[in-house]
RNA sequence: GACCCGUUCGUCUAGCGGUCUAGGACAUCGCCCUUUCACGGCGAGAACACGGGUUCGAGUCCCGUACGGGUCGCCA
């Protein structure tokens, strides 16, 4: 794409023409059918920081005109992964606003209203009880702020239509439909009827639209409207580079609450799959978002998703919560491993835990043992350590020296461990693995002296023994 | 198949004609720190898809090819 057109379009502060600048309007549109997608909640991100940045409105719009597949229980789902993002609409479902109703299904007489208007301009006409809004036959180019000039001629594209089963393309009649036999309005139309209504600026969507945007400009000069400024988004492509689908780690936006991942560190990552600062940060808190956030960052191709980055950038947010947000955002991780948040051990666990995760919901995983009755000893763990040396020397050497151990506290257990690893003649380190191990049934996991404190002299000593007759058995 | 968009390390990206022996990050590997596990620090390997132009000079501009993605619905 040219640079230069690119800055010409990007570098303006948002204005129509030569008119004052006008506040930004921009939308999320979401179709109730199923989950709120990754792609989805990047374009809702991408818009409502958009219109965050520049002062303006952001609001929302359930396109709901397909009365088959939109559901009530899909626009809940939508509404709650928008809700835990954080990503509040001005107007919408709930908030209501001087453009309502925000539901297409309420918007019929709207939408009868326009029709109106193409058929005395005689634009539409019946097509098998369908109605067909005629397309210029003209090339009409989109200015798009992301892709540039793209031109289009609406007559001759429409004029063949690929056909997937017979793999050759067929002729077709180029006119769109607008209205199905139905009743039921199609996508194109009220999509464009309702950005005139709403007032939207900016349409900030996926690449996947592009090829659908001169249809739409064609539509807004039917009615004699001032198009929004577009700005088609690359997508988001699964790690195989394919269209993500629900099936793809990472794909659905509950799956992250539910692992344990932060808005924030959501968002940021989001922001991140497109669009740069241009300089190195990656880290970015909402309010940085929203004051650097620009069209003129977002690049033109597609990228793949990664999760362990999303992962790592979530963790960064993870270690900049203050103790009391990390301690209280935890609590249901916990609860939901069966671990008792009032425990009198879990803000000093928590502590432990912190450094060493990238989501909430591996918390349990480095300090659960802690809080459980029993150790589940893990395999490679075991092996690992009887490899390393004389095993159930090491472990009876622990259990002497602890057993006798008066000062339970750190430094109390790391001198009476050290004395042990001289009684028997190793070193330090060939008996905390073991100690590990034995206590906690793994080589990874949380700093062990510490866990020892929390796990108290007897359970230490129960488990250390535990583990000797599972030696010998 | 036609049309549209795209192509810098494995991945996300910086790069707007000389400052590029191409920078950062994730991941990988190594070293240091650590009497355990991590965190952290340091370092390594790793990219301009290809071919033509334009230019004194091209990752940066133009054309073509290849590859990838998208659209071609009475889905959105």
């Amino acid at each position: 794409m040219p640079h230069f057109f690119r800055r010409a379009v990007l570098d303006h502060s948002p204005r129509c023409g030569n008119f004052p600048a006008m506040t930004v309007r921009t939308r999320f549109a979401p179709s109730p059918t199923g989950f709120l997608h990754i792609g989805g909640a990047r374009t809702a991100l991408y818009n409502w920081l958009y219109a965050k940045r520049h002062g303006g409105t952001f609001l929302l719009r359930v396109e709901d005109t397909d009365a088959d597949r939109s559901t009530a229980e899909s626009m809940e789902i939508i509404l709650d992964g928008l809700r835990w993002l954080g990503l509040d609409w001005d107007e919408g479902p709930g908030v209501g606003g001087p453009f309502g109703p925000y539901f297409q299904s309420e918007r019929i007489e709207i939408y009868d209203r326009y029709l109106a208007r193409l058929e005395s301009a005689g634009l539409v006409y019946e097509d098998e009880g369908a109605i067909r809004f005629r397309v210029p036959d003209k090339v009409i180019t989109v200015s798009d702020s992301v892709c540039g000039d793209v031109s289009i001629n609406l007559k001759e594209a429409g004029s063949r239509r690929y056909d997937a089963d017979l793999k050759r393309e067929v002729e077709a009649n180029p006119d769109i439909v607008i209205k199905r036999p139905n009743g039921g309005y199609i996508f194109h139309f009220v999509n464009v009827v309702d950005d005139i209504e709403m007032q939207i600026t900016h349409v900030i969507r996926g690449e996947d639209h592009l090829s659908n945007t001169p249809k739409h400009l064609a539509l807004f000069e039917a009615f004699g409207a001032t198009p929004p400024q577009f700005a088609h988004i690359p997508l988001n492509l699964n790690p195989s580079g394919t269209k993500m689908s629900k099936r793809d780690q990472g794909a659905l936006i509950h799956e992250y609450q539910e692992a344990g991942f932060l808005p924030s560190g959501v968002n940021n990552y989001m922001a991140l799959l497109g669009w740069s600062a241009k300089d190195d940060q990656e880290i970015f808190t909402m309010e940085e978002l929203k004051a650097k956030f620009d069209l003129s960052g977002v690049n033109s191709s597609n990228s793949k998703f990664d999760f362990d980055k999303c992962r790592w950038v979530n963790g960064e947010h993870l270690k900049r919560l203050s103790t009391e947000d990390f301690v209280a955002l935890a609590v249901p991780f916990l609860s939901k491993a069966g671990i008792d948040p009032a425990d009198p051990r879990v803000p000093e666990a928590l502590g432990l835990a912190r450094d060493r995760v990238q989501t909430l919901g591996e918390i349990p995983g480095i300090i659960g043992t802690v809080f459980s009755s029993s150790v589940s000893y893990d395999e490679t763990s075991v092996a690992k350590v009887k490899e390393k040396g004389d095993l159930v020397n090491v472990i009876a050497a622990l259990v002497d020296v602890l057993s006798v151990a008066s000062d339970w506290t750190v430094d109390g257990i790391k001198a009476a461990v050290s004395e042990g690893a001289a009684t028997i003649g190793v070193k330090m380190g060939a008996m905390m693995l073991p100690c590990r191990v034995a206590t906690m049934g793994s080589t990874a996991g949380a700093d062990l002296v510490p866990v020892l404190v929390l796990l108290g002299k007897e359970t230490t000593l129960s488990r250390l023994r535990g583990f000797q007759e599972l030696l010998s058995a």
